[in-house]
DNA sequence: CGGGAGATGGGCT
DNA sequence: GCCCATCTCCCGA
């Protein structure tokens, strides 16, 4: 399998616009114990502009200084005591924003995805969740601020939902900015998280 | 199936 | 202390 990597270009124009393009893309990881792929199907956008449930939107701190780095980034933090979420930074180098992968669906790698969420977990409950999908692809903290342009750990082109097949609502999980449409996901798939 | 609650730890007030 | 961009287990229907 080849893959057409994304490039910056990609990552540097609008936030929102970001989120929607990545529905249908690739994300790949060669990781020491083997190759995962999952193809983009749920994600949501977090903006610097008036945007509460942001992490940037009070400021650049040790935990969220990626998120103010260049784009193409991974910005990768730990949840809930237990959980990794993964994001990936969009715009220009000091804007603060990112796009924020929610849930895949498998495609390469399935039975080590099968191996690191535990052998009992059902195909449709390895990725459909952004906790799940890092866990299934062996994401962690120490992917923090690696570039998602080359090797091992990359975004590559896929084949892009029809505009009709694509749903739009308000993000999960958070108190703030809860009326803002900015979670993009594929209609009727099943491994979309809700 | 659906809802409720516990697990679990780093960041921020 | 309390919050949190989560998940899993367990219970009842």
């Amino acid at each position: 399998m080849t893959y057409q990597i994304l490039n910056e270009r990609f990552f540097l124009c609008d936030t929102v616009e970001v989120a929607r393009k990545l529905l249908g893309a690739v994300l790949v990881h060669f990781s020491p114990e083997g190759l995962t792929s999952g193809i983009i199907v749920e994600t949501e956008a977090y903006l610097s502009r008036d945007d509460p449930a942001c992490h940037a939107a009070r400021g650049k701190t040790k935990r969220n200084a990626v998120m103010f780095g260049p784009p193409a980034r991974a910005y990768v933090y730990f949840i809930y005591g237990n959980h990794y979420c993964f994001n990936v930074v969009t715009g220009r180098e000091g804007a603060g924003e990112a796009v924020l992968i929610r849930a895949l669906e498998p495609l390469e790698g399935l039975d080590l995805m099968q191996k690191r969420r535990g052998e009992r977990q059902k195909k449709n409950n390895l990725t459909s969740g952004p906790g799940k999908l890092c866990q299934a692809m062996g994401i962690s903290i120490r992917h923090n601020g690696s570039s998602l342009l080359e090797y091992p750990l990359f975004l590559a082109a896929g084949t892009a939902p029809e505009d009709s097949l694509i749903g739009v609502s308000g993000r999960i999980g958070i108190n703030q900015g809860q009326d803002k449409q900015l979670r993009f996901f594929i209609r009727k798939n099943p491994f979309v998280s809700r």
